[in-house]
DNA sequence: TAATAATCGAGACGGTACGTCGCGTCTTCTG
DNA sequence: CAGAAGACGCGACGTACCGTCTCGATTATTA
C-alpha cells in the first residue's frame, strides 16, 4: 500500500518478526481521522499520530524518514483514482476530468494535505518529485491523452502544443481550488469552463478586433 | 513598512523608548536574506531569525503575533507591485500581467513564501484571508479591470462572467509556477496563452463538431 | 548551594535574566522527595524529576550537566556535616566521628545515593572524583586530625602511619553499612569498635604467641 | 556455569532441542569482554550484548531475568575463588585473606562489577541477597572460621564478638578498595593491618592513658 | 536636569515535539 | 522445540523552538 516508503525491504527473504500491515494501516488511519476532525496539520505530530494509533514512535520512524513521508502516502490514500471518462466526446471527457478536480478541491482533508505538500516543496526536493511522479503526473497524462484525442478527432486545434492546451483546462480549477478557497466552486462550473474554453474568449464572427 | 502589524500602538502620542525602525528593517532583512541562502522556510524560526538579526525575540513579539504575521510582511515585501500595463491593447495588458506573474514564479523566495503561505491556510484562516485581501485580491482587481474593458472594447465575449475570464487567464499560469516548479516557464509563454485563450481550443470555421 | 555545577557562570556580570535560585531548591528537594517516597535510583528519570518540580527538562539541563552531577548536589544536601567532636579524649572523638557514619548508615536516602555514586565511578571518574573531594576527603581530613592529636598526645602508637589508623577506624564502619545494610548498626557499636582497636585484638600478657 | 538461573528448566526431561551451553557461555564472555575494553557498565545493555555475541535478545531473556541476575553469574565467573589459607598460625592466615581482597580489589572488572551491585542493591533486594549470600558471607564464613580458631588457640581475646573481629580486619581493606580506588593498595599492606589490628593503636605497656 | 517609561539584547522559564535508544515481549523463519 | 532476527509498545534520553517572563542598560519624553 505505500510504495513511497523509503525503507523499504528488498522482496527478497526477510528474517526475523514481520512488520504488521495492520500496523501499517492504523497509523495512516490515525492520520486521516485527525485530519477529519480538524486538526491542523501543523499540530499533526508524529508523536500525537502514535498517540492516537496507540502505537510506539519507533514503529512509524522504522517505516516512513518523518512526517513528509507519512503524509505522502496518506495523500495517496486520500486522492481519488483516475476519474471515470464517458467517452462520448472529447468534450464530455474534458467535463469529466474537472469534475474530479472541483470534487478533490471540495473535500477538505485532501486540500489540507495539497497545501502541505506545496509548502514542503522547497525542502524535501525528492518529497516533491514523488508527489509530482505520482500524483500530478498521472492526472497530467489522463488530461493528455484527452487532449491528444481531440486533436486527432479534429475537436481541438492541431496548432497548440497538447501539454499547453492541458494547461489552459486544468489551470482555472486549480486557481479557484487553491487561491479562493472559500469561494464557490460551483456547480456546472466544469462544463462552463471547458466550453468557454473551446469556444474563445474572443467573439465569433466579423468583428473580432485583436492583433 | 509593516501595516498589518497586530499590535500596533495608537497613533497618538507614546511615551517612553520608540520603536526603532532600524530594527524592524533587520528583522525583515534577516528573514529574507535566511531565504536567499536556500534556509527551507521549515527551519526559519523566530529564535533563529533573532539570532540572524541580532536581535532579542520579545523585540520580534513586540511586533508581529507569530512566525506567519512577520512572513506576510516579508512577502510583501517580496512581491512586485501592481505591473504596468502598456494599455495599447486589452490583449497586450493581459500579456503583461502574465508576464508579471511569470517573473514571479521565477523568483524562488517568492514562491517559497507563497508555498508557505498555503500550508498555514487552513491553520490561520485569519492569515490566509490577510494575505489574499491585500497580494491576491489586489492582483484580481487589476485583472477583473482589464477584462471588463475587454469586454466594453468588444475584444472579449459578452456572454461570460468577468470572473471567468479572470481565472481562465491568470489559472494556466498559476498552475505551471506551483505544480510544474522545475518546468518551463518560457520566454513567449504569456503571449502564447493569451492568445490561445482568445482565439479558443476548438478549431475556428465550420467544421466544428462537438455537443 | 550547588558548588559542583558543571556550567556555572563566571563571577562577573552576566546578561540576560538570572537563574532562579528557587527553581534549584526546588529541582533538589524534588530529588530527595522521590527518594524518600522509596522511588528506586534507576527511575528517579530527569524527566520524572522536572514533572515532580513542576519544571521543564533544558532548565534541569542548564545547570546540571546529567543525572550523576545532579546527584552529587543532591547528595552534598543531605551528607551530614562535620560530626560534633567533644574533645574530651581522642578515644571519645573517634567514637563520636564514627557515630556520626553510624547514623549516616541508618538514612536510607544517605546509602542510596552513596551506593549510586559507587556505581557511577567508572562511568565518570571525574564525578567521583568530586565525591571524593568534597565528601569523603573532608571526613578523612577530620579522623587524621584526631589521629595526629592522638599520636601526639601519646594515647596512640606513633609507630604507625596515621591514614593506616584513620582506615583501621573507619572501614569497619563502612562495612557494616554497604556490606551488611540489613544487619545491625546497632548502638554502642562505635565504642565497641573504637576500643577493641586501641586495645588490640591480641590478648594483653604474656600469653601471647604469633610470629 | 549459571547456578543462579531463575528460569531453569526441570531436572527431568525436556523434549525439543535442549539448550546450547556454548551459548550459554558466549554470552558471559561477550559481557566480561565488554568489561575488559573499558565499556562502562551503564552501557551494557541487554541489546549490546546479544549484539556482541551474536545472539538473539530472548535467548538471554530466557536465562536470566534481566540484566542484573545475568551480571551476577559474570561476578561469581570473576571473583576468586576461596583463598589458600597457608595454616601456618592464624595471623598469617588473616594475612592471606586480606591479601585475596587486596588482589581482588587490584582487578578492574571485579570492582567494576562489584559496584554495580551496590547500585542496585535498593532497587533489587533479592539481587542483592543472592549476592550477598553466596559471595559476602562465604567470603565471611571463612574469616570467621579463622578468628575462631584464633580465639580458641589464644591468639585473639575471647572477650570480642567473633563478627566484630571480622569486621574490623576486613573493613580496612574493603576502605581501601572501595573508597580510595586511586590510592595504594599497596604490597604489605594486607601485614600491615593484620599486625597494627592484633598488636593495638594504643602503646603497650604502663603508659596507657585513655579511659 | 532629573524622573519616568517603554525600548533594546539577552537569556531563563514551563512546555511540546523531535528523532534515537534500550527495555522486555512477541512473532516470524531456519535448523 | 531452540535459536537469530527483528518488530512491537513503552518510556527516557538530550536538543530545539515555542511564546512569556525577567534582567540590566538605552533612549526618548515630560516635569
Amino acid at each position: 500500500m505505500p510504495p513511497t516508503e523509503q525503507q523499504n525491504r528488498p522482496a527478497e527473504h526477510r528474517r526475523g518478526r514481520p512488520r504488521s500491515e495492520a500496523v501499517e494501516r492504523s497509523i495512516v488511519e490515525a492520520v486521516v481521522k485527525l485530519l477529519e476532525e480538524g486538526v491542523p496539520l501543523t499540530q499533526v505530530s508524529i508523536e500525537r499520530v502514535a498517540r492516537t494509533a496507540g502505537v510506539g514512535k519507533a514503529t512509524i520512524y522504522r517505516r516512513w524518514k518523518g512526517k513528509e513521508e507519512l503524509f505522502i502516502d496518506v495523500l495517496k490514500d486520500i486522492e481519488p483514482v483516475d476519474p471515470e471518462l464517458p467517452g462520448t466526446s472529447v468534450r464530455d471527457d474534458l467535463v469529466a476530468l474537472l469534475e474530479s478536480l472541483r470534487r478533490r478541491g471540495l473535500a477538505k482533508r485532501s486540500s489540507a494535505l495539497l497545501y502541505n505538500v506545496f509548502a514542503q516543496m522547497q525542502n524535501y526536493p525528492e518529497l516533491w518529485r514523488a508527489y509530482h511522479d505520482t500524483v500530478v503526473e498521472a492526472r497530467r497524462r489522463t488530461g493528455m491523452e484527452v487532449v491528444r484525442r481531440g486533436i486527432a478527432s479534429g475537436e481541438i486545434r492541431s496548432d497548440l502544443a497538447p501539454d499547453l492546451v492541458n494547461d489552459l483546462i486544468v489551470g482555472p480549477m486549480l486557481l479557484r481550488t487553491v487561491l479562493r478557497p472559500y469561494a464557490e466552486l460551483e456547480e456546472g462550473l466544469s462544463a462552463r469552463v471547458v466550453d468557454a474554453l473551446l469556444e474563445g474568449l474572443a467573439p465569433r464572427g466579423s468583428e473580432r478586433q485583436h492583433g
